[in-house]
This record gives C-alpha cells, structure tokens and sequence, in this order.
DNA sequence: CCTCTCCATACTCTTTAGGTATGCTTCAAC
DNA sequence: GTTGAAGCATACCTAAAGAGTATGGAGAGG
C-alpha cells in the first residue's frame, strides 16, 4: 500500500465516481480504477460496491475512509513539523547558565529568542564553567554562558557582551562618599572575591587589576557567585568587584560606584560556547538571535 | 512521499547505518542511499549528519522518526480494522424486532452472535412491521424479525422459528382444570387479541384458527404486543393464544396449556427480513448465526 | 601510509504507474 | 424495443521510477 493509494481512494470514496475522481486527481480512469482494484486486493476486502451509477462505499470502506483520512492528515502534520523543526522553529534548546549570568543578558536574549522562536523549548542548567564545557562534549547543552573563557580545539567560544566593573559597598563604607573611585583607593579594603572554583575565573581578572595597581587585595571572603557577594556586602563584610549587570541586585545597604579607569582594563566579558561544527539549526537561531541582540547592544552605546 | 520512504526511514534510523539497514531491508546500499536523499530534499530538510561511522539523527529526524512510527502504526491498524470489517468481525449491525420477539429468539441469537462478533456494535430498534420493512429498504436496519411476513420482490424472508401456539389463561378460569385443551373447547370464552396495526398479523392466524374449529371468537380486547396480552390474563380479562416463548412471561396467576392439535395448523413462524442483494459481511455473518441457531434448535426437536 | 568502512554516484535493467482505445452493463428516453 | 449515454473494466503501450552492479571518495585506525 502506498499513500497515493489512499490519496486515490479519498477522492473516489469523496466523488462516488472514479471518472470525476480521476478528473480531480489529474489522470485519467483507467489507471484510478486499476489502483482502486489493487487496494482493494491488497486489503482482501471489497471497500466500494459497483452501481450502475457509480461507486458507493461498503461498511469496511467507510471505517477505511476515516482511517485514511487520519493518516493523510498526520503524513501533512509529520511533514509541516519536520520542516519547522528544520528551521530551528520547532524544537529543544539546552543552555548552561551559571549564577551571575542570569542577572541581566540572559532573560534578554531568551525573551527575543522566544518571541521568534516560541515553539522551541529553552531548558535551563546551571553548572559551572568545567561542567558546561564537558556537557557541551556531551550534547547534553546545547550552548553555554560564562566568563574567562580560554580557548579548546572543539568548542567555539563566542563573545555576548562585555561589562564594565562596579565596586558594591556598603552605604556606611568610608569610600561610599566618593561619586568615583580610583581603583589604587580599594587598597587595605576588606574584599569579597568570587567564584569559587575552576580557574581561570572572574577573581584571577579582580586579582590582576589590584596587582596592577600595585596592591595584593585583602581578601575578607571567597564566596560562589556575585548574588552572595553583594549579600555579604550588605551585611558589612566589605568591599566586593561585580560586573555592571549584578545592579539588578539592590539590597538594602548596598551602593555601586564607578570606577574611574577607562576601558579596556576595567571591563569583563560574557561569552557563549558550542560546539564546534553544530549543525542543528536550534544552535544556528539562537546564534542569530545572540547576534542581533550584540548589534542592538552596540548601537545603543553609539 | 512515499509509504516505503518511511519505512527505509525508520530502518535506517534504528540501524544508523545504510548499509546494515538495506540489508534489513533485502535490498542495496544505493537505492536505498537515494531514497533517503529524495525524502530529505522532498522535506527540504537535514534528517541525518552523515559522520564516518554512519548516519546520525538530526533533532528534526528525531521528530520525524516518532511521526513515521505513528504513521506506520496507524496504517497498520487501519488494514488489521478494514480487514476485520470485511469479514464482517468489526463495524454495527441494526436489527428491528417487535414486541413479543423479544422475548426468547433473538437473545439467544444476539448472544450467538456477539460471542463470535465481540466488536460489532449491535443496535437495537423497536418497530412494527410496517416500519421494519420501510427502514429495510432505506437502509435504517439491516434486519428484522416478526411474524407473517408477505412476500416482497426487494425483501427476502428468512425463516427463524416456528413456536407451538399456547393458551394463556387465569388460574381460576374452568379450562385450567384440563392439562391439555381442544382448540374447539375456547368457544364461548372471551378471548384476547394481539397486535394491533398492520395485517396479516398474528389475529389473523388465531381468527383463522377459530373459523377453521367453527366459531368466531369472542373478543374481550385487542392489544399491541403479547406481553399486554398476559398481562390482561392476569387481570381476568380473559384468555389469550400467544406463542411458546411467552412463557417466559410468569405473571402470578397465569398458567400456559397446550392445545391438542398438531403442527401444522397450531404453529406460528418467526422470520427475519433483509435487502435482496445486500452485500455486507456484517449481515452475512448474521445470518450464519440464524442458520446456526436454526440447526441446533432442530436437532434439539430429534 | 595503507586499508577498511561507509556513503555517494554512474549506469543499466526491470517494474509499475499512467495514457489511449475500446468493451460491457445498466438505465432512461423516444 | 431500440438506442444513446454514463460508468466501470480490460487491453495494450509508453514513460517514469525504483532496484541492481560497479565504482568513487572521504575519514578513522592500525
């Protein structure tokens, strides 16, 4: 049996005539009367019965006409969600995360990813950065977010956005009075570093910049993310280096500060990662979507 | 599309590999290599990543794998089903029957028939005999059963049953003294007639028993169907000639005696009625069950 | 570097779908 | 009663498409 057997059977069991069902099927009558003998040898059972007035459907064709109808209803459905799929318009999307990321790029780019894709599922993981590098090996994610990303044969490493730095003190701290601060003034401060965890990481970026300015940092805590780094802040445990985006965290207490050296040196990036050689085409919408969303950031700064 | 083009799919799927699924398939490597090129540029989209070690599934032939799967389950389901309708296993049978058929005949046939024919759905319609004719010739019912039945050029008559006939009388009433009675002894005692409505029916088979024994009845009521019928017996209204299968009726009071005469004055038939010249296998197997019953019930008779 | 594995391509053959012409049956109209 | 029209079936031919054989080409492993 072949769908164009049930294609042909639809539209003789629909006409109640295979003359006028083949003029609707584009062929002529004999092969249609041919196809319908052979469906009905191949099925063993006789689905029309022959009246001088045309073809009317026996019990078995009628239940053979619905059974017919679905599948050449779900063959359609099959087709339009493979292509959608295809697209990347249809679909799963694994991304790794991990703690500070979330605070401000992230729900952005998922928000204008969903408005193009909203049949694409995005499922969320957050894992460190060794664990997102070995669940994209793995195809466990599809791509992920992090920071201080050194670079692998295997794994392409896109960047997102990049940051500025902010020092997070509390409102009582000596230097909260200063509108600005010069970086060499956080020397003998009691600092929170983080994230614990593989290296290289944001600490070892916060670490250079105070060796450059020529002080080793007082570390007062080493903590895993920048949310318990700004919480520690607000309960008076010192001074803490966060990437702009954490100023969506607003204890009560806590104030940020700019600091006074320009770009490059006081800034941090957020990158993406994925394998290298992807072909779904999920990855490639999402790319696009991280994309767009550089370019609007960008002209925004113009 | 193509039904094979689903089935050498999913082969390939399952194997990930062409060459091993060909050989699944009893055919070679290269046409089956081309059929699945044709099905992904007909979908216009990536099914598999050829890789060194053999063909991987893309997330949109993920999909598409569960989709052909349905696919070929339901049209596998709608052989077995159309299949099964043919040989008239599977689909609905309308019966008509009248009031007193009921009573014995048709449920022993019934349950012949759905233990043999579990999922035809069985309908019943209560109809007079006038009705079950027209509905027969409309296609309403497939069958139907009743008594006295003319002959028909369109309708073929399909003996059932004969049933002995029965005197249905009070207790109290002086003929229940006899075990046995003589047709001529029910002169003079008022008698009740059953059905009303279209002739011949059964009144006229007692009418012209009486005439034939030399007396017109005394008629004490007519009614629609013999359960009435027993029914005013018990009440006293008088006595009443029904069929043997009334004695399924036992209304307190009312005791049934045989008339002495022999078959065939003092029989009454059951018949079914079916369009001459219709196919279905439903009925057919319908049918088979009366002739079933009808042997069986001869051979309980030697 | 060679070989093995596995998919793709080229070409041929065979099957089968589709087209044209025609026959057979039934129903209706004259 | 005969004739014509409608509708399905059959016969035969053509063309398209699937299947087979032979071979090429790319990547992984010894």
């Amino acid at each position: 049996m072949d769908l164009r057997h049930l294609r042909y059977f639809v539209a003789v069991a629909e006409e109640e005539n295979i003359g006028r069902a083949a003029t609707r099927l584009h062929i002529s009558q004999p092969p249609l009367t041919r196809q319908i003998q052979q469906l009905e040898e191949e099925l063993g059972v006789a689905l029309f019965i022959r009246t001088p007035r045309g073809m009317e459907l026996t019990q078995a064709g009628e239940l053979f006409l619905e059974e017919a109808r679905n599948i050449r209803a779900l063959v359609e459905q099959a087709t339009e969600r493979t292509q959608r799929a295809g697209q990347g318009k249809l679909g799963r999307l694994d991304i790794g995360i991990f703690g500070s990321a979330i605070l401000d790029v992230i729900p952005k780019l998922l928000l204008n990813f969903r408005n193009c894709h909203p049949d694409v599922k995005v499922v969320l993981h957050t894992m460190t950065k060794a664990e997102q590098i070995e669940a994209v090996r793995q195809r466990r994610i599809s791509v992920g977010f992090n920071r201080m990303l050194a670079p692998l044969d295997d794994i392409v490493i896109k960047q997102v956005a990049t940051e500025g730095l902010l020092v997070a003190l509390h409102a009582d701290h000596p230097l909260a009075r200063q509108s600005v601060i010069r970086f060499a003034e956080l020397k003998d401060h009691p600092m929170i570093l983080f994230p614990t965890g593989a290296r290289p990481s944001f600490i070892d970026k916060v670490m250079g910049l105070c060796i450059e300015n020529g002080f080793q940092p007082q570390i007062s805590q080493e903590v895993g993310d920048a949310v318990t780094g700004v919480a520690l802040v607000a309960s008076g445990f010192g001074i803490c280096l966060v990437p702009e985006s954490a100023t969506t965290l607003q204890f009560p207490g806590v104030i940020y500060r700019r600091l006074t050296d320009p770009p490059p040196n006081l800034i941090v990036d957020l990158s993406c990662i994925y394998r290298r050689g992807d072909q779904s085409p999920i990855l490639a919408a999402f790319l696009q979507t991280v994309d767009d969303y550089r370019e609007s950031a960008s002209e925004q700064v113009d």
